[in-house]
DNA sequence: GTTAGCATGTAAGGAGTTACATGATTTT
DNA sequence: AAAATCATGTAACTCCTTACATGCTAAC
């Protein structure tokens, strides 16, 4: 019951790319509208007040070029605030990326929990990944169920959008068959390479 | 400047579900998540409050089933509230769907949009087709941009990602051109077809 | 020297969600 | 008679947007 609350998809996507490299926030925007680009885009109205709140939350600092030793009446000099992650930070990042629930396979935060999976323990990828096909299973299931039980309307242009809906649905979990079955054979691997080292290892010591 | 603010996505889809036939807050709820199940769902509790709004401003009608006219005791049966249009929300419909604006064509508002286009006029249909065309198309060479500008990064989640990104949204460039093209040829056939009633019919005259 | 893009912020508010509260009707 | 589902509603809240306000810096 801590200060935990509210997280947003956008304190996620800032831990991450400042845990990548420290930057200032108007880069920052313009690495997050490259990254999420195709899914949603997020303006210097949103982007500052979230990193104010970061700063308050002790999660990030701010480098401001020299806090001016000097403190002269030309002090006006805006310039740039590179922010970088604390230790808390890159704990809380952590602690966002683990937790494999509703806010990592949901339509806003999905994909910006994917974009930084390979900070993510391959365990909770899966998890994520099967928790998002199951939604979207879920949603086609209960679409196509209410189409099928639907006589009489036939409208040419309602029924375009909810194939083309249907379609790019069914498109994205092909795509998530595809990473789950990756992910499987990459767990395997790394199984099969540990039994390497605690099965095969005793042979050796026969030899 | 009168009271015409604050549209959202909501108020169109009510409005158009609802001059299809009337119906009661839950049916509606359940059509809108068929309607547009694939790209947004609403909850009651942004329903109701649009309802009442639209209410408020003369749009819809509710039929209660009988008003008791022996006003008894026992007046707590709560029953199904049907919805209906009123002249001013068939008026108010058509104007939102004669606008080809942004909310017409980015991601909100397309989809609604587009579910009601049977009752749009021609033109417009493809001026909202040709928007949307060319925010999808703005959005790719920003992307696509900005990806061949940055070197150095290359985590292959993200990569994964962004591709799925780029690849959904060609294919739905691709839908749309189909479309296009598709309301091309009828308004090419429907410009001949009247062109035959009057360049054709003093012909008949001829014989 | 002026436009365009870089850079940082704030105030007001919109659109919708969650969680709750209540009751009616149908199914088991 | 219990459980599920139908049905209506509200209050508090969240996340994000728009519009504004300011100033620096590079290019033309």
């Amino acid at each position: 019951m801590a200060g935990k609350k509210g997280a947003g998809v956008l304190e996620l996507a800032v831990l991450g790319l400042l845990h990548e490299s420290p930057m200032h926030g108007y880069e920052l925007r313009k690495r997050l509208n490259t990254l999420l680009g195709m899914f949603r885009a997020f303006s210097y109205g949103s982007l500052y007040p979230c990193l104010k709140q970061l700063l308050a939350k002790g999660l990030i600092v701010e480098d401001r070029p020299e806090e001016p030793t000097v403190p002269l009446a030309l002090q006006s000099r805006r310039s740039k605030i590179v922010y970088k992650l604390t230790a808390e930070g890159k704990e809380r990042l952590q602690e966002l990326l683990t937790e494999a629930g509703p806010a990592s396979w949901e339509d806003e935060g999905f994909g910006v929990h994917f974009a930084f999976f390979s900070h993510t323990r391959a365990d909770v990828r899966l998890r994520i990944l099967e928790g998002r096909r199951s939604r979207l299973e879920e949603r086609l299931e209960s679409v196509r169920g209410a189409l099928a039980r639907t006589r009489e309307r036939v409208d040419s242009y309602t029924l375009e959008l909810q194939n083309h809906g249907l379609e790019s649905v069914e498109r994205e979990v092909r795509w998530l068959n595809e990473l789950i079955g990756r992910e499987r054979a990459e767990q395997e691997q790394a199984r099969s390479s540990i039994s390497n080292m605690t099965q095969d290892q005793p042979r050796e010591d026969d030899r």
